[in-house]
DNA sequence: GCCAACGTTGGC
DNA sequence: GCCAACGTTGGC
């Protein structure tokens, strides 16, 4: 199983959108690198779901519900789209300025990686994130 | 609003 | 095939 981390700019798509939808189409990919990630998710995958340009922080855990087929959105057949639904709410969002704090998280792609909007993250960076959702708790 | 990072395009 | 110009993303 490999693990995954989405952005969405929450003006054009939040997690609060997405827990409301109950699912969505992830498509509209342009970029190489994102679509061989998107490729390569399969049933279950875990995805970290992260609000990029507004908020900077990881919001939820979703996973995968359709693995990668033809982007509709596209006239190409070199794009592809996955389907995603929401699995649970962080009892308090990650922020990005809290990732870069920690030693776990240094090679994060999120950090190494910024415009990079499909990537992903290892077992041990998923479940450091996790952990300081879970610390968090006076804030 | 600015700027760094980086992907894409096009001239040569 | 190289590289400059340009566009986009995303953090600050």
């Amino acid at each position: 199983m490999n693990r995954w981390l989405v952005k969405s700019e929450p003006s054009a798509y939040s997690w609060q959108e997405f827990l409301e939808d109950g699912r969505a189409f992830w498509d509209g990919v342009r970029n190489y690198q994102a679509r061989n990630n998107l490729r390569a998710m399969k049933l279950a995958d875990p995805v970290l779901f992260y609000h990029s340009n507004e908020g900077h922080e990881v919001a939820g855990v979703a996973e995968v519900v359709k693995e990668a087929y033809r982007d509709p959105t596209s006239e190409s057949a070199e794009w592809v789209a996955v389907d995603i639904k929401p699995v649970r709410t962080l009892s308090n969002t990650v922020s990005l300025a809290n990732i870069r704090e920690n030693p776990r998280l240094q090679n994060i792609a999120l950090i190494r990686q910024s415009r990079l909007s499909v990537m992903p993250v290892t077992e041990d960076e998923f479940d450091a994130i996790l952990e300081m959702s879970e610390s968090q708790s006076g804030k």
